[in-house]
DNA sequence: TGACTGTACTATAAGTAATAATACAGTTAA
DNA sequence: TTAACTGTATTATTACTTATAGTACAGTCA
């Protein structure tokens, strides 16, 4: 499903959670699909099953996932009321990024352009 | 200066890093200017001055600032050579934000209006 | 029934973050 | 030259975080 790395930078819980977020966002776990099981995803990363299950509690949290006692933890399908504040968020995010590629001199059009063939790829391996 | 948020989300040092590095990306310090030194800081904001020493070093090992024994720490003139490797870095976040935002259904148009408002922002305020 | 699920709890070890107290050596202005 | 400032380094202590390990309980399901 993914790997993770070992030396010491990020938290495994962070890498766990950051890899699961990328495998919803682009698509390839669609909504209401199940995840695999604390145990079973400790035992492919050959990490302990604690960790496994505090990266899936704040993916839940985080609205990404939802769980079912006894049953497993599933993809949460998109909610209204989560899009507007973590829309808000991410923009945040961005302004950061983009005063720092305008301090470094990246002129508008090349940005835009690589704003535009992100835009072009997602479009192209959209299968939802 | 700026304030910091002692409700343990972030290290503390983390975030002097972020507002240093802002306040150096938005023009208000300018190349080669003094920074407050250590112990300065350290008393303005009421924390440790190991804490900001810290935070220095590694804005010094990112390129950001320089620092001269018994001087101070200084604002370090762009380098040519670290400015590929950190746009690099720069868009592969911003493609990780970007994706997020397709996710949410932002459309094409409005995120790159967005991206066109903070250039036409930061070009009426440059004064550098 | 048996094997799987999520969840909870306790304990332990290692690492990180922050504080505190010193110390040393170079700069600079009075 | 002195006094007050600079960055830097070191050691110690405390609290928190991360990761592991083992165990347990209750619900699901073939």
């Amino acid at each position: 499903m993914f790997q993770l790395d070992r030396q010491g930078n990020k938290p495994l819980y962070e890498q766990i959670k950051e890899k699961m977020k990328a495998l919803i966002i682009n698509g390839a776990l669609k909504p209401d699909e199940r995840l695999p099981s604390v145990r079973e995803l400790a035992q492919t990363l050959t990490i302990n099953p604690n960790t496994i299950q505090k990266a899936y509690k704040e993916l839940e949290t985080e609205g990404f996932i939802y769980s079912i006692r006894a049953k497993g933890n599933f993809v949460a399908p998109l909610e209204q009321k989560i899009i507007r504040p973590r829309r808000d968020e991410l923009k945040n995010e961005l302004e950061k990024i983009v005063a720092e590629l305008i301090y470094l001199h990246e002129p508008q059009e090349q940005l835009i352009a690589t704003i535009q063939a992100i835009y072009k790829e997602k479009e192209e391996k959209k299968d939802d």
